[in-house]
RNA sequence: GCCCUCGUAGCUCAGUGGAUAGAGCAACGGUUUCCUAAACCGUGUGUCGGAGGUUCGAUUCCUCCCGGGGGCACCA
């Protein structure tokens, strides 16, 4: 017999006698004990179908778990101090040429999550951003802004070719002119460029950080490129790259072997003009976040940098760093449509949805969970309309629900005196009616979830799983009346209820969205109005 | 052409070497003297894209094919 997967706290244990099947019910009874004889106590079993058989342990095992959340708090599940190893967790890392938009969205809001996964399961994590702020594509977009700013002024001007033509370009232009004048407008060329550029850069990145704010989103490192070109980092990365014999000179750039690490092609380091590649950046990096010291170093990527996979993990290896070091959790798209029309995600070709415009429309929180409740392999295909217009649809309000439910019904039992023992001194074994059982099991497979979770760095997971506890808790809700003149049963379902809490306000605010103390109740049948309540969040 | 990824209910998506493959939405009917009805209960549809293979057992693993998305720069 095989026990599946299950941890400690299984309370379902589904065997298998695969061959043979047809054994009779004692004979599998036997086979039960000899398998599991730390398993004393077993409430029920029975043969489910060929070579299956369902046990349903004591429920004293559910009583300990109940406790377990209700000691643990916010911890239950977590492996604290088995794992204390650093871990960096880089995303967003979007370049500071423009607002961020629904793209990164899914980035920052998966990057956020896992980071937050890791936190919860023991880790030591910090979460980093990467301005790439010395590029070409910085060029290209200070000039974008230059251009707009000299319309503004009426002078002759042309956004140059693969410049960036987005409405927003204008805006910043418009507001360098209001804060600065037509000063720039006749400086020299290179002077003015410089300032623009700087002007530029600085709007834009204080944009995003005030984005990524509004998306409760916080990093504890912004890492500028600037830094690998100001220390001589990216020569520092090709010399060693080149005494480790994977560095080659052909047509007058420097190249990278990267077929030696099972890449398509070899790969350029430095261009025949003398300037780095982003993938000489990048190998600079690896060096200076391994040098850190992080025991795991994850990369959020988009679908569209796959192919970049094997050339990092190949320039880590070269490099000395051991390639298991380096994790990179790719995400495939979010393809936005608006009422039928293809909407466009290039930040150069304009067309942009920006996140602020996405939280404007549906709210930081069902903006979240929405891009988290999917498998990141699973491309994400909405129509912004759609999304808005299902906005109390969403499974997100229906997990806030039931948190905010429970608050309440711990306020009201304070409001009519119940005096609740401590969790210690409650007697849990009045807890017997399927409902109640149900969510003690559902509840249960917590520390499974998450482990399982962290180990695939699948946030996905959670929000399955506390959309399962919020139905679960809703169907007890409806079926266990908590508070009533049984003092004895009343304290049990407290403790219970308080325990669903706990489960469902630590899984959400791992998954960045807020756990509602309170939800107001929705006025007629209009459902455009709903408000939030807690952070109050239209 | 090569590489990655997806294809599961009308729609949006979970699941994954084991049991009768699940949830939400959408449809229809019911539930509130009572702790928040944003809730609950009931009614049903699946060639798990197709074909082979491995296995006691495949939706899950392997191969091929078809279809959607993304890559295959001296861009980032």
């Amino acid at each position: 017999p095989r026990q599946k997967e299950h941890g400690d706290w299984a309370t379902n244990l589904a065997l298998v006698l695969a061959p043979k099947a047809g054994q009779p019910p004692r004979h599998v009874a036997e086979a039960i004990a000899g398998a599991f004889p730390d398993v004393a106590a077993v409430d029920g079993l029975d043969v489910a179908g060929p070579g299956f058989i369902n046990i349903r342990l004591k429920s004293v095992w559910l009583h300990d778990v109940l406790r377990a959340i209700l000691r643990d708090g916010p911890a239950y599940g977590l492996r604290r101090g088995a794992r204390g190893d650093r871990v960096q967790v880089e995303f967003v890392s979007a370049n500071p040429t423009g607002p961020l938009h629904v793209g990164t969205a899914r980035n920052a809001a998966l990057g956020d999550a896992v980071a937050s996964i890791l936190e919860a399961d023991g880790y030591d994590v910090e979460r980093e951003y990467y301005w790439n702020d010395a590029g070409t594509q910085m060029e290209a977009f200070a000039a974008s802004v230059e251009a707009r700013y000299l319309e503004h002024f009426g002078r002759e001007a042309e956004i140059p070719e693969g410049g960036y033509q987005g409405g927003y370009v204008r805006e910043i232009a418009e507001a360098i002119a209001a804060d600065l004048g037509d000063a720039l407008a006749d400086a020299p060329a290179g002077e003015r460029r410089a300032a623009i550029a700087k002007q530029a850069y600085d709007r834009t990145l204080e944009g995003i950080r005030a984005t990524l704010a509004r998306f409760g989103i916080r990093f504890d490192s912004f890492l500028s490129a600037r830094l690998f070109y100001e220390t001589g980092a990216i020569d520092d990365a090709v010399a060693r790259l080149r005494e480790a014999g994977y560095v080659y000179e052909e047509d007058g750039a420097t190249w990278f072997r990267s077929t030696a690490f099972g890449d398509d092609k070899d790969r350029v380091l430095i261009r025949r003009t003398g300037l780095p590649t982003y993938f000489a950046e990048d190998c600079a990096y690896v060096v200076h976040k391994a040098a850190r010291g992080y025991a795991r170093m994850i990369y959020v990527w988009g679908a569209d940098h796959h192919g970049d996979v094997k050339r990092v993990l190949g320039a880590a290896e070269a490099l000395g760093i051991d390639p298991a070091r380096v994790e990179i959790l790719l995400y495939q798209f979010v393809n936005l449509s608006s009422g039928g029309a293809q909407s466009r995600m290039s930040k150069r070709a304009g067309d942009v949805v920006t996140l602020d415009e996405l939280i404007d429309e549906v709210g930081t929180d069902a903006a979240r969970y929405t891009l988290l409740a999917r498998s990141s392999d699973s491309t994400i295909d909405f129509d912004i309309e759609a999304v808005t217009r299902q906005t109390m649809d969403n499974p997100v309000f229906y997990v806030q629900y039931a948190h905010a439910r429970i608050a309440s019904l711990l306020r009201v039992a304070g409001e009519r005196g119940v005096e609740l023992p401590g969790w210690e001194d409650v007697e849990l074994d009045v807890l017997t009616d399927e409902a109640e059982l149900d969510l003690l099991r559902t509840l249960s497979e917590l520390p499974e979830i998450r482990e399982l979770a962290a180990a695939t760095l699948a946030p996905h997971r959670l929000a399955h799983y506390i959309e399962d506890v919020a139905a679960v808790f809703h169907r007890f809700y409806t079926e266990c009346r908590v508070i009533t003149e049984d003092a004895e049963r009343t304290h049990a379902r407290l403790w219970l209820s308080a325990a669903a809490k706990q489960v469902i306000g630590t899984s959400l605010r791992i998954l960045g969205v807020s756990a509602p103390e309170s939800m107001e109740r929705l006025e007629g049948d209009d459902d455009t109005d709903a408000v939030v309540g807690g952070d109050g969040r239209p």
